[in-house]
DNA sequence: TTGAAAGCGCTAACAA
DNA sequence: TTGTTAGCGCTTTCAA
């Protein structure tokens, strides 16, 4: 039923050989040949077997990507538009995206070994990248090509991407800290995660610097869900002596927190500062707007992407690493009541 | 470099077909031959490439879903969730999943057209669906196995899962009017989207089922994103009459229309009742918490996955057309000011 | 300018 | 129980 090459060679006469020269653009083919050639495979409908080529080629212009699910109602905006970023790239480069989800922990690895072993793809992106991370390991005692969104603390070197979360959580902090708050809570995020460990750092590093004491009560730990931010604030709000400000690891987390800081009757932005990170497109939206450390959420995903081709092309990677620098967004969350503007703090 | 069939047989001194056979599980080879091969294969470090028992078996064991995008900045906690099921279910099934990025209109086609002719993929999952869906013309034209989230108007008879979105939006309809609700607004969605069309049927029916006037005024178009929602929430209330609650086909919209409500100085749920579709996770933790209409996201990517696969491996189809019935959630931003529990209405 | 032949790595019908 | 042979659809030497 598929129309081949082959059947293109018996309808013109033509070897399977001289066929394949002209559809592919050679240039030892007389220009008569090619034109009956491409003629007839128009005619009969003709496209390639895309897995025949890949086996025959020894690649399979294919990147994949492992989403690291955190439980079955698994709903981060953020995932989507970095999605959309690498989508897009990939297809402008000529990749297909192959995605699998799976929860961080046991089995994981196994997806991975199963798309490099049975060369299922190319080469692979990695998010949400560990301290000490077993993925990353893998990959490099595979010499396969990756690139990942985050650092790692431990694995030697490979390609990255990453934005200086300690940096932006300074900013916020420091924001806070300018407007007079002291008492000022910490949701973090699994310190396994580099980026929970290094935004937490920001945190910390930033008190010292202004002479704020680093209370362990007011630091809390959340698992990056609207949920779990909501449960964390509430036992910041229990404390004998609430905190004047509440910071997330992220915006769904400052989300949840807000709902709670609410539901205390408190007016978020007035008696309780909230803050985020992310600046997922909600944060814009919420009541009150979010302040928030933005990230470029899309355009990164186009960066890993776009160095992962490189990588897999052989071609000299102009950035092994690139290091983007966070904007701290100053919304009503934490703007003193008068103010209503939206600043942007580069 | 990596290790082939060949190798072991060499190793070995068995063919290449035995070995297949060993490593297949064959019952025609002696144990003490399937002993040797597998220990060879192990200690060798063996795994078969997939590309090649692809083009050998005819199927890619992998399932498409080109996910129409809106923009650049493209975020909506729907897909994570529905990706996270059919990711789920497609692996548990041991299909992968090959994911591309395409704005609806001109061009998305051809990537439907690539992954079919090249034999790309078994199968195809599509979602939104159009009222006249040119991509479910073209697979039912080509015979390609799919299945649909979502029915369309006038394409014919193919497998699909949907949501009974007009019987969802009635019950909302209902619920506000039940509350004495007259003047209320509807943001609608793009009427080309046969879900969109039929959450506006579901406002339109039961308004006039209540003898009440349906107000082209009351009706604005948004694109589902939160700042059409916004947009869309402004007009209304600039309205001479403004509107004492506000519809909006899904919850991002209505989430960006708690906000303007809220800018306008109104408090959401008193003044104004706003309610939304779908039940991303944020709709709970929003402030107040949304009244929506509930769509099991994650479940029904599970079924259409599940469906696909059964298509494929050409099982009969136990359900071929799954209509669900949503659930109307009512949470603070419709109820009266002193209710404050949530209530599921079956 | 063209074609024959080999081969990518695997599976399967058929014979021995 | 095992091996021979063929072939999936394509690309790419190499020789004519």
């Amino acid at each position: 039923m598929p129309v081949t090459l082959r059947d293109i060679a018996q309808e013109t006469g033509y070897s399977v050989t001289t066929v394949s020269r002209a559809l592919n653009d050679y240039d030892d083919v007389s220009p008569k040949t090619r034109r009956t050639i491409c003629e007839t495979a128009e005619r009969l409908g003709y496209h390639p077997n895309i897995t025949a080529q890949h086996l025959q080629r020894q690649r399979t212009d294919t990147l994949g990507f492992i989403i690291p699910t955190t439980g079955p109602r698994f709903s981060d905006p953020f995932f989507t538009e970095f999605l959309a970023g690498i989508g897009n790239e990939a297809s402008a480069q000529g990749y297909d995206l192959l995605v699998s989800t799976h929860s961080a922990g046991p089995g994981e690895l196994d997806v991975y070994r199963r798309f490099v072993r049975g060369k299922r793809v190319d080469g692979l992106l990695v998010v949400r990248t560990r301290r000490h991370d077993s993925r990353i390991s893998y990959l490099l005692e595979q010499h396969f090509p990756f690139v990942a969104f985050g650092r790692t603390e431990c694995n030697g070197n490979f390609p990255f991407v990453d934005e200086d979360g300690r940096a932006g959580i300074a900013r916020a902090t420091q924001h806070l800290i300018d407007h007079g708050h002291r008492r000022i809570a910490f949701i973090a995020a699994d310190q396994d995660l580099m980026f929970g460990h290094e935004r937490l750092r920001g945190y910390t590093d930033t008190m010292r610097e202004n002479n704020l004491p680093v209370d362990d009560g007011l630091i809390v730990e959340g698992d990056l869900s609207q949920r779990s931010g909501r449960r964390a604030a509430r036992r910041l709000l229990d404390l004998p002596e609430t905190p004047t400000a509440i910071m997330a690891s992220n915006d769904l987390m400052a989300l949840g927190a807000m709902a709670t800081v609410q539901a205390h009757g408190f007016e978020v932005g007035k008696d309780v500062a909230v803050t985020g990170f992310d600046d997922i497109p909600l944060a814009e939206h919420s009541h009150p707007p979010l302040t928030t450390v933005r990230q470029p959420i899309y355009r990164i995903g186009e960066m890993v992407c776009q160095v992962l081709v490189d990588l897999i092309r052989g071609g000299p990677l102009k950035r092994r690493h690139v290091i983007l620098e966070p904007t701290l967004i100053v919304r009503q969350s934490s703007a003193p009541a008068a103010s209503s503007a939206t600043i942007s703090v580069g």
